[in-house]
RNA sequence: GGGAGUGUUCCCGAGCGGUCAAAGGGGGCAGACUGUAAAUCUGUUGCCGUACGGCUACGGUGGUUCGAACCCACCCGCUCCCA
């Protein structure tokens, strides 16, 4: 049998391991007990979390058993890694909430029935902590002058650092401690960021119990020249599908730049390598049809199929030029906006969320940006007669949004 | 606790007491070019108004002034030096 940790390599998954060889022999020889921590920050997961809920579905696949902690206390605290400023203090309600909205998403896509994976809340043993009792236990085994060394803390240190920040690192060693003890686990896994943090938790365990246990941080999902992925103007690029719809989720990805896709390919389907070794993507059109591929199958694992099939065909007409438009996201104009039996296109543009406001969408339409059922709108004073609108109209701002409009 | 700085529009950052909705860069949006890509070039980028204009903004609160992002006082946040 191919080894796990051989095919994570292979996609080009693994970024740093404590031990590579020792790993590797661990994952071949019993199932092996892992986690990943997520902490609840935002009220849904984004891409960057499904690269590990990818990377927990292959080792699941494999016969190993998944963690997945929700991070109810070490939210609490906040992660400093890679933060230039200290984050936004989120109360208790928040991140319960959040927690609970993360719950839900994430049986999606792994198999949580008889203890297959197990979903545990580091809040449960890291809220109530004895402060005396955790410094004497826990705090001992940290070198402050070592913690300032890493490279997490590095813009930290011309910034500011609050204690409580500084601390986090400790909370989530402790969290793998825990999880050793309690649960036999002896893995971390985690996206590249958070390698201090987890060997930080890898030289707890070995400190306090003796124990060798492992981490391993894979590739962060970055654009070629680096940048974050699954960051949109808008912000993230959500999974639930009301923050983030199936049609834009899918238009992300087919959006996605030429040189990232094969690298998408591999992190995040799971089309089998020579499969994606075998797309051509030497010309234009190759590459689309490879993007196409690529968006397609994300959504249909994301969403469903049914919801993916539906993306490709309303991009596929709407980018054809064709008139079809069943699918599109759409608007319901509030029937107020009505005056002398027509709605200014301004006001449409608004409501639709097409234009912040309605200099905006002055702008557009001057700039030329805005085309109304095929028809380029020059006139910012230009209105829509009511009986149109109850027929419904769609909108093009720019080259590929798209809207339907109707009269509630 | 003492001292020195600093806080500007989405971000960085410039900003003589009036001519500042505020230079410049980044980012965003739109146009051209394209392959629903990238790069490039152009325009644009507080809100309301077709426009003259009006309104809201420069950490907070008061004050000086005909007039304040710019001056003063106090407060709050952050950075650095000393303790």
């Amino acid at each position: 049998m191919e080894n796990v940790f051989d095919l994570l390599k292979a996609r080009g998954l693994v970024a740093q391991a404590t031990n590579e060889d020792a790993i590797r022999e661990l994952l071949a020889k019993e199932k092996v007990t892992f986690y990943i921590g997520f902490d609840a920050t935002a009220d849904s997961l984004h891409v960057g979390h499904f690269l590990q809920m990818v990377v927990m579905k292959h080792l699941q696949d494999a016969g190993h058993r998944p963690i997945a902690l929700l991070g109810t206390g070490t939210t609490m605290v906040g992660d400093p890694t890679g933060k230039t400023d200290m984050r936004k203090m989120l109360t208790v309600e928040q991140i319960d909430h959040n927690a609970l909205c993360f719950q839900q998403q994430m049986s999606k896509f792994i198999d949580f029935s008889d203890g297959k994976a197990l979903m545990l809340r580091n809040g449960d043993w890291l809220r109530n902590l004895n402060y005396i009792e955790f410094l004497r236990n826990v705090g001992v085994h940290f070198s402050v002058n070592k913690m300032l060394a890493a490279e997490c803390f590095k813009s930290r240190m011309e910034k500011g650092l609050s204690f409580l920040e500084f601390n986090y690192m400790l909370m989530q060693s402790y969290d793998f401690l825990h999880l050793n003890q309690n649960f036999d686990c002896k893995m971390q896994f985690g996206g590249n960021d958070q390698w201090a943090n987890i060997i930080g938790g890898v030289e707890l365990v070995r400190k306090v119990t003796g124990n060798e246990v492992f981490g391993l941080t894979f590739t962060l999902l970055t654009t070629k020249d680096g940048r974050k992925m699954g960051k949109t103007e808008g912000g993230a690029v959500w999974l639930d599908p009301n923050k983030t719809s199936p049609y834009d989720f899918f238009q992300y990805w087919r959006n996605i730049d030429d040189q990232d896709v094969t690298n998408c390919l591999k992190l995040l389907t799971s089309i089998p390598l020579e499969e994606i070794d075998a797309i051509d993507v030497t010309s234009g059109a190759a590459i689309n049809a490879a993007k196409e591929r690529l968006a397609f199958e994300l959504t249909k694992t994301v969403h469903s199929e049914e919801d993916a099939q539906k993306a490709l065909d309303t991009a596929r007409q709407l980018f054809s030029g064709a008139a079809d438009h069943e699918h599109m996201p759409s608007t319901q104009l509030d029937p107020q906006l009505v005056q002398d039996g027509a709605v200014a296109i301004l006001d449409i543009l608004v409501s639709a969320q097409l234009a912040a406001s309605k200099g905006e969408g002055r702008r557009l339409v001057q700039q030329g940006g805005i085309v109304l059922d095929g028809e380029k709108v020059t006139d910012p004073l230009l209105t829509v007669s009511a009986e149109k609108l109850q027929q419904g109209v769609v909108i093009r701002k720019g080259k590929k949004i798209y809207q339907k409009i109707t009269l509630a």
